[in-house]
RNA sequence: UCCCCGGUAGCUCAAUCGGCAGAGCGGGUGGCUGUUAACCACUAGGUUGGCGGUUCAAGUCCGUCCCGGGGAGCCA
């Protein structure tokens, strides 16, 4: 029975006949004794092994190299030595897979992240990136943990979709036709012909299905991958992420903001609370005033204001912004980051945001201006969340898809939960790799992902 | 996609005005009775991102392409 590193640290008092196999972090070397730091991923600390250099090992100490995989058995035993509590006195040593020290890349000394990068598939080895691993782990768990003691239905909404438009952004084609064929014939290609025997895509939100089942099941939520194809190079975008995405019958706008906020929070409080070992990484190397930042975002309301609000607090700044403002046209990051990390200085809530800059799912508020949408920001990080109330009522729906250029006919499942039925109802997506920096300080979406999926990027 | 910065040993970086390509770490070998990013000595390691140009001479200047980072747009 093998012992995990995690349980042999938290002993409480020594044990005989232990066996444990991980991965070899550093070997140091005297005379007679040789030290091993061995990691297994359960924990961010290292057991020390020793061993008597003279000690019978069927492969030999030469083969035992940083990156090498061993198995060791032993006893657990306080460790004279300072810098941890217990040692395992190995009574014997053997490798389980080796690692030539030429041309293994990671070294017992700090990487950059844009190295490690390069590296994908072996920085999950690394102190950093386990601890990212492990709390990425621990969030995804929490967002269940959330939602179903709230009484949310996880709902699986699907990866393909045949819907042209949900929304936003530019949309993975997936097909099974030979693309090459109809390429050299040149005509345009049918895709009648296509498996679906219709246009298909890669989801961009599981929100539409969402309302769906919100408008059966009452509070539902989604939790998946979705895809954008928008050229985008920035550290917070990726083609391919997670995104949480609760609908909720019967809910309006303040009902999303406040789950919004209350998520938000327990999220953050429960990784601080559960991931301590791993968070003082982050703080101690990454992020000095994270724990700190954490602390004050998990426990103050966020600030709620108004787009018309957000324009007159921008005027007033006297700040020479490089975009202008006025009513109507969209926030720019410059702006959001003013408001966000100068102003208020922590989490905003905008809403209420004009209509011809929203889309047409979204409710048209009674100024028949403004749409009731929302959106959460936070320093650093920028938007982490949008959301609205959807329009229930079927001839504004019907009027703003056509407004969109879109066809009406095409939305027909869409519609009918406004024909029969029909309810109020809210929801909205809240990046999940984004809230993931927020948490971890990491400043790449690149890097909370272990294979990301960027413009040019698919070698892992 | 646009703007700015960068690419030199396995990694992180230095190289003055265009004038012999270097250091630390890592690797190898040897030493050291308990180390903690161990320590000491020795040692190997380079098409300076690719291609082209200017020059007696290019890591350095010019053109172009590739890759990386930061900012912007789009968004979560």
């Amino acid at each position: 029975m093998r012992t995990r590193v995690k349980q042999a640290l938290q002993a409480q008092k020594p044990q005989n006949g232990l066996v444990l196999k991980g991965w070899v972090r550093t070997k140091r070397e005297s005379k007679g004794v040789v030290f091993l730091e061995l990691n297994d991923g359960s924990c961010r600390g290292n057991l020390q092994i020793v061993a008597d250099s003279s000690m019978i090992c069927a492969e030999g100490f030469e083969g035992i190299n940083t990156g090498a995989a061993v198995l060791a058995e032993g006893d657990l035993v306080p460790s004279p030595g300072r810098g941890q509590k217990w040692e395992l006195k190995a009574g014997s040593i053997q490798v389980l897979g080796y690692a030539d020290p030429k041309p293994y890349p990671l070294q017992k000394k700090r990487h950059s992240d844009e190295f490690l990068r390069s590296i994908a598939h072996l920085r999950p080895r690394t102190n950093k990136y386990g601890a990212m691993n492990r709390i990425r782990s621990e969030l995804s768990f929490a967002v269940h943990h959330y939602f179903r003691d709230h009484g949310f239905n996880y709902i699986h909404s699907p990866i393909i979709t045949g819907s042209d438009c949900e929304g936003a952004g530019e949309m993975f084609l997936v097909t099974a036709l030979d693309l090459e064929q109809p390429a050299v014939r040149k005509k345009p290609v049918d895709f009648a012909l296509d498996f679906f025997g219709k246009k298909a895509h890669l989801t961009v939100s599981g929100q539409l299905p969402a309302e769906s089942l919100a408008c059966a099941l009452g509070d539902v939520y989604t939790f998946g991958p979705v895809f954008r194809a928008e050229n985008s190079n920035t550290p917070k975008h990726a083609a391919e992420f997670w995104m949480v995405e609760p609908e909720m019958a019967f809910a309006d706008l303040d009902e999303i903001m406040d789950m919004s906020q209350d998520l938000v929070q327990s999220l953050t409080r429960h990784i601080m609370n559960n991931c301590s070992e791993d968070m003082e990484l982050f703080t101690r190397f990454v992020d000095q005033s994270l724990e700190e930042r954490l602390e004050r975002v998990s426990s103050r309301p966020f600030e709620r204001i108004s787009y018309s609000m957000v324009l007159e607090v921008l005027q007033k700044s006297k700040k020479n912004f490089e975009f202008p403002l006025e009513w109507g046209l969209d926030l720019q990051t410059e702006h959001e980051r003013y408001l966000c990390e100068e102003y208020f200085q922590g989490p905003v809530m905008v809403y209420n945001y004009p209509l011809e800059l929203k889309p047409f799912y979204m409710r048209v508020n009674d100024d028949q201006t403004t749409a009731a949408a929302m959106d959460v920001l936070l320093p650093r990080v920028g938007e982490i969340i949008g959301g609205s109330q959807r329009e229930e009522r079927l001839e504004v729906l019907d009027h703003r898809i056509r407004e969109a250029g879109l066809d009406p006919e095409e939305y027909w499942w869409y519609r009918d939960l406004r024909r029969y039925g029909s309810v109020p109802h809210a929801g909205f997506g809240l990046g999940f790799e984004r809230l993931l920096m927020f948490i971890t300080g990491a400043s790449n979406i690149r890097d909370v992902i272990p294979f990301p999926r960027t413009p040019n990027a698919l070698e892992f």
